[in-house]
DNA sequence: TTACAAAATGTTATATTATAACAATTTAAC
DNA sequence: GTTAAATTGTTATAATATAACATTTTGTAA
């Protein structure tokens, strides 16, 4: 049994305003919003950034420079992420896929390289701006 | 047939230090090299990095903000990229695999997306960084 | 319950990555 | 040759991220 993660006040703060954001939020974006609750400077906002990603509560979109909360139940599948991008409206959704992180999980390259951590990112185009241009 | 793309002198330039580059070149790393060439601005090597992506030319590691020669003759994989990523020696290797190509082009998501790109990044240990450590 | 180490915070400054805006020049097609 | 598209040149600025250092809080164990 893993033992729960309690956040600190900073990390408490910024995980709550990514897991309720319906996209995903960058970095100055996110101090922005929050400088009313204390957190001044850039750097507090990176240093929960990078501890909650650490700790797989949240995931960052490299394509995009923007984090988003795990909807995974977050344990271990920080080292396995797949997302899929709509180009037009940006919508951006964790897959969770189990065929697919087998596949992924499993692959072994010719090359000999030990794999611990791949990242996934689809785009397209989602239902909703794929109707918008019929 | 597709038509042979003719780089224009800026892109010639920042392509060839790119290729002959063993590693993954950062944006200001290759402003510096190629500054005795007559490049002297961020944005000259940002255009021309933009295009040669575009024609799939070189990929951008996105997890890295670096760019990488095309492995892979370069015409239409562009949209369906996969990277090994040795996060010891930080070796990038393009993965030119048909299986794994063929398994992500085809993949479907219970969302209703429809693809048309993919980009893929393995992190690990490259075969020499495994051997050191032992 | 104190002492120690680890983690988190606060703060200023700075480094790195990338684009806006506008003018001029080159290239390619008709 | 004329014109449109692509490329280049240039200055300034926006956006993303880390360095360095001091302090405080939290968890652990003697
Ligand atoms: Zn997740
Ligand atoms: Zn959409
Ligand atoms: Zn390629
Ligand atoms: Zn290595």
């Amino acid at each position: 049994m893993r033992k729960m993660q309690n956040l600190s006040k900073n990390q408490q703060i910024i995980f709550d305003l990514i897991d309720k954001s319906p996209e995903p939020l960058k970095a100055y974006s996110i101090l922005f919003n929050v400088q009313k609750r204390g957190i001044k400077a850039p750097l507090q906002v990176y240093r929960a950034l990078d501890k909650l990603v650490e700790i797989g509560k949240i995931h960052k979109i490299e394509s995009r420079n923007a984090f988003i909360a795990c909807q995974n139940s977050s344990c271990q599948i920080s080292k396995a992420t797949a997302f899929s991008i709509c180009e037009s409206c940006e919508k951006v959704t964790e897959i969770n896929n189990s065929n697919l992180s087998k596949y992924l999980t499993g692959f072994k390259d010719k090359n000999g390289m030990k794999y611990n951590k791949y990242n996934l990112e689809f785009f397209g185009l989602c239902k909703k701006c794929i109707s918008k241009k019929s």
